[in-house]
DNA sequence: TATGAATGAGCGTTCATTCAT
DNA sequence: GATGAATGAACGCTCATTCAT
C-alpha cells in the first residue's frame, strides 16, 4: 500500500469528477435513452466494467452525475434565496446562474426535461428547487414587488420557463438570443411591479454577461 | 365472411382506441423508456406479437398515440388561434383546453417533456405549437394587450408553463388547485394589461369548470 | 350439401393447384427462406388460416408443392429411364425435360440448390433421380456409349450439372445461353463415344426447341 | 492489465476459430436456416450475447465463417489456376484441393447450395469461382488438352460437380468413394483428351492421399 | 484497480398455427 | 370454407452487471 488512505480518496473523487464529465457529454450527445455505461466508460477513457468500482450501478452514478450538475446551480439558488437581496434581484441572478449552467453542462438540460428515469433523481431536487423559488416569491410578495399570487405556482411557472430556457439552449441558440429570452422572463416575472430602483438595475452592468467563452 | 368490410373497419379501429389508451396509461406509469411493446398489450389485454396486427412497428404505433393524444388538443388550440377572439381570450381558451386534454389523457404530459425518442414526433408538433401561440401574442401586441416583446420567447414560456400545468396534474392535484394554476398563467400572461372587459370574463361562468369526471 | 363429394374433391383439387402454383411463385421471388405462409396465402389470393383447410401445415404443404413442381419432372425422367432409346439419346431427352421444366416453374430451381428445409424432401426425391440417371449410364455403358465407369458417381455428375442448369435458368440466361449450356452437357456427358447416328441426331429437329413462349 | 496486447489478439483469435468451428458444424447439422446465433454460441460453449464480443452481428459472423471456410479453398484454386501446370494438372489439384477442404470443414457445402441467406456471400465467391476455372479452360482449349467448348458453360458443370462432391462428403461417403468421384470427374473433364503423360500421373502416388485424419 | 469476456434478462419483431365467427 | 385476430415460440440484438485475471 504505497499510496496513503488520504491520496486513495482523492484519486477517486478525481476519477468520480472524469465520469460525471463523461457521462455529461455522453448525455448531451446521445439523450437519457442513448446514455449507456459502455459509452460513459469509454468517453472516460475507462471500460464498462470500472465504472463499478466508483458507483455501486448505473441509477447510482446517475443519480451522482444529476447531482453534481444541478448542486452547484442548486447551491447558487439556495444562496441567492437566502441572500438579503431583494426578491426581483435575486430571481434575475438565478437566472443568471441557471444560464450560465446551462452553457456549462449542456447534458444539464436532459434533467430538466422528461420524467421518464430521472424522475427518481427529480423527486429530490424538483422540490427542493421550488422551495427555495417559493420562499422568494413569498417574500416578493411580502416586500410588495409581486401581487400576491399563490407562491407555489409562481414558483411551478418560473420553473417552466426555466427548462425552456434550457431547451432553448439545446437548440443551439445564440446568447443574445438565450440573453433576449432570460430578460423577457424576468420581465415577465415582476413585470411592471419592479421598483424603480430595480427597472434601473435591470439594464446596463446590472445583467452581467454570459460567461460562455 | 360473416362480419361486413364496415364492421370489421369499426373493430379495428375500437382495437386501436383500446390500445392507445393502453398506452398512454403505460406511458403515465412506466415513463417513455419503461413503455415496452410487451407492457402496452398485457395492458390492452393483447400479446405483444398482437399490436403487430394494427402498427407495422413500435415508432407507428407511438406515432399514432402521440397523434391521436396532442391532435385534439392541436386542433384546439389552432382553432382558437384562427378565431377572432380578442388574444388574451384566446390564451384562455387554450389554456381550458389544455388542463381538459391533461386531464383527459394523463399519458399525455410525457410528450411535452422529454426529448429523447420523441424528438422525432417533438420535432414536428412543437413548432406548430410554438407558431400558432405566437401568432396569438403577435395579435395581443397589436391589440395592445401585450407590451411588445418577442412572441418567440413570449410562446416559449407560455410553452414551459404549460407543461408545468401537465407536470401539476400528472403529480396528482385536486381541480381547485390545477384552475387556481391556470388563474395564475392566465394573469401573468397578460397582467394587468387585459382590458377591464376581459377581467371581467376572467372571473366567473367564463372559466368552464374542468371536465375531470 | 349442395355438392356432391366427388365435386367437392375436384374444388379442393383446383384449390390446390391453385396453392401450389402461388408458392412456386413465392419461391421463386423470395426464395426458400422468404416464402412465409402468409405470402403465399396472399399470393393464392386467401388468408393464411385458409391454407390450413388444405394442408396440416408448412411442411405438408412445401412437401406437396415440391412433389408437384418435380413430379412431372420425374414421370419424364422415368419413363424416358424406361424407354427402349439408346442411353445418350435418354440423356438428352432428360435434359430438354429438365430445361423445359426450369422454363416452366422458375420456383423450382429452389428445390435443386439449398440442403435446407427441403433435405427432408429431397431425401425422398434425389435418390429417385439418381436411381432413374444410374440405370441410364448402366444401359450405355452396356452399350457402349459410355466408358465404364461407375454410374452412382456419373449420375450424380450429371445432376450437379443440372442443378447449374437451373441456376443458370435462375440467373436470368436467355434461351440461347441455356441451350447452349444443354448442348455442351450433351457432349460432355458422353463426348466422342456417341455413335455417328447419335451425333447426327444431335443436331437439326432432333433438339427439340425450348417450349419456352 | 495482466494479459499482454499482443496475448489478448490471440485470445480472441482463438475465440473467432472455436466460434467458426461452431458455425461450421451447426451449419452442418442444422441447416443455413437452422443456424442460430444461439445454436451456435451453445455449441462454442458460450451464450448468444457473447458472440457480439466478436462480430458485430450475424452476417458478420456468417461472413466471416464463409471466409473462413471458403477462402482456403479459393487461395489454393487462385493459386492453381496461375501455376504454370497444365490445365488438366491444375482441374485435378483443385478437385484434390476441394476434396481435402470438404473433410476438413463439413459446414462448407451449405456454402455451395442454397441460394437463400448466402445468395449475399455466393454474389461474391461464385463468380471469382468461375473465373478462375474458367481461366483453366481456356487454358486447356489452347493447350489442346479440351475440345473449344465455351469456357464458360464448361466452368459450370465442373462447378456442378463439384458440389456433388461436397454432397458426396455430406453424405458420409467413405474416402474411397469420394477419391473414386473425384477421379470420375477429372475423367470426364478431359476424356481422353488428355495427353499420354497426363494420363499416366492420374494414376499412382500423382493422387496424394487425402488428409483427412 | 482496470480489463475484457461472459452472462442473462429484456426488447422489438416475425411467423406458423389456432379458432371463433 | 374463409376470415382475421390472437397466440406463443423463436430470433437477432442490446446492455447492465459480474468476475477471474
Amino acid at each position: 500500500m504505497r499510496l496513503s488512505k488520504a491520496r486513495r480518496e482523492i484519486v477517486t473523487a478525481v476519477m468520480k469528477d472524469t465520469i460525471v464529465e463523461a457521462a455529461s457529454s455522453v448525455l448531451e450527445q446521445h439523450g437519457v435513452g442513448g446514455t449507456t455505461m459502455d459509452r460513459v466508460a469509454t468517453t472516460a477513457g475507462l471500460t464498462a466494467g470500472s465504472l463499478y468500482n466508483y458507483f455501486r450501478n448505473k441509477d447510482d452514478l446517475m443519480q451522482f452525475v444529476y447531482t453534481r450538475l444541478v448542486e452547484p446551480l442548486f447551491q447558487a439558488i439556495e444562496e441567492t434565496s437566502k441572500s438579503d437581496l431583494p426578491a426581483p434581484r435575486k430571481l434575475r441572478t438565478i437566472l443568471h446562474s441557471a444560464r450560465d449552467s446551462a452553457i456549462k453542462h449542456r447534458g444539464l438540460i436532459q434533467f430538466f426535461s422528461g420524467k421518464d428515469q430521472f424522475s427518481e433523481l427529480r423527486r429530490d431536487a424538483r422540490p427542493r428547487f421550488l422551495r427555495s423559488l417559493a420562499a422568494i416569491f413569498e417574500q416578493g410578495i411580502r416586500e410588495g414587488f409581486f401581487r400576491p399570487h399563490n407562491p407555489a405556482h409562481a414558483s411551478r411557472m418560473f420553473l417552466g420557463c426555466l427548462s425552456e430556457l434550457f431547451e432553448l439552449q439545446g437548440e443551439g441558440a445564440s446568447n443574445e438570443e438565450v440573453n433576449e429570452f432570460v430578460d423577457l422572463l424576468i420581465d415577465a416575472a415582476f413585470g411592471e411591479f419592479s421598483l424603480p430602483a430595480e427597472k434601473n438595475a435591470n439594464s446596463g452592468e446590472a445583467v452581467p454577461p454570459s460567461s460562455n467563452p
